[in-house]
DNA sequence: AGCCAGGATCATC
DNA sequence: GATGATCATGGC
């Protein structure tokens, strides 16, 4: 029988957890958690078994809860410090609102998203495979491949009346059949960055603390894009998603591109000098920027 | 039906 | 260091 422990975060300043659910359902076929009723629910690992966190809003406080078959206090700590990394709960965001507001263009932003976090993706190597498998295709179908690959691959567990999966482990995946991976709609170029990346996971060459090593974005940056599969794009996407590095930008990305077209009198495809030029006005909150420009296409 | 998707690589100039 | 072809498939 299972146990179920509860703690609680408090709300920080400018956060709203209605933002961040509405960010989390936003209509895609996401299979690595549940959002209802207000409560997102996700499967999670531990050495000693798996465990099922739900978080959902209190009074001025967020729940937190795991049930799992024996709850330690680390367990609880463990989960406190992911769901913070995840909806970005210790950073102070007043500074990127105070140039937002001053912005002649955008400060609308302010209030249309007011309280919005950088929504994260904790587990570095299930962001880069995510970028991965977003790269070039839209996102839609980006979810849907992630989902037979997920559904193949992850970890399955059925709590009540749902499936719950956990993302594919990289010593899982390195040794993925090729035939299959073609078979879920990945192509040949994408199952070879997979499996490149997978194997380099499991032989612990990469990690966040390997990155967290490079005390400079361009040196993350770098270590990144040594990787085959790995470019500009998907550098900046992992360090925002996963990193907490504040002055990313996804140069290249459609959706940005779009966003962009939308507010400013760019052509039709703004080249990267452009998108530095809009981006210099939020300098050490380009991931930010980043982020609530993707927010505006919803 | 045809162009575009939250790109990256490799060849070629 | 810039372009162009190629990858692959679904969405709209």
């Amino acid at each position: 029988m299972d146990q179920i422990v509860s703690t609680t975060i408090p709300i920080p300043d400018k956060f709203s957890f209605k933002e961040t659910l509405a960010f989390l359902d936003r209509g895609f076929d996401e299979c690595l958690y549940f959002v209802s009723e207000g409560i997102v629910s996700k499967l999670l690992t531990f050495p000693d078994g798996d465990g099922i966190l739900r978080v959902f809003q209190k009074e001025n406080v967020l729940q937190i809860e795991l049930q799992k078959e024996q709850v330690s206090d680390g367990d609880m700590e463990g989960v406190k410090a992911l769901v913070s990394d995840w909806f970005d709960l210790n950073r102070n965001i007043t500074p990127f609102y105070n140039l937002l507001t001053k912005h002649p263009i955008l400060s609308h932003f302010v209030k249309d998203f007011y309280g919005s976090r950088l929504v994260g993706i904790p587990d570095l190597y299930e962001a880069i495979c995510w970028a991965i498998i977003g790269q070039q295709i839209n996102l839609a179908f980006a979810y849907k491949v992630k989902r037979s690959l997920v559904e193949e691959y992850g970890e399955r567990k059925v709590f009540g009346d749902r499936v719950y999966y956990t993302f594919p482990t990289p010593e899982r995946l390195a040794q993925a059949s090729r035939k299959k991976l073609r078979a879920l709609k990945f192509s040949r170029q994408k199952i070879d960055y997979l499996i490149i990346i997978s194997r380099i996971f499991a032989n612990g060459e990469m990690s966040k603390a390997i990155l967290r090593a490079f005390d400079s974005k361009k040196g993350k940056l770098t270590k990144l894009m040594e990787i085959k599969g790995i470019g500009i794009w998907t550098a900046n996407y992992v360090l925002m998603k996963s990193m907490g590095e504040m002055s990313c930008i996804t140069y290249g990305d459609a959706g940005l591109n779009k966003a962009v077209n939308r507010f400013f009198d760019t052509g039709s495809k703004p080249d990267n000098g452009k998108i530095d030029d809009i981006f210099k006005n939020f300098a050490g909150w380009e991931s930010y920027l980043n982020f609530y420009l993707w927010r505006s296409l919803e």
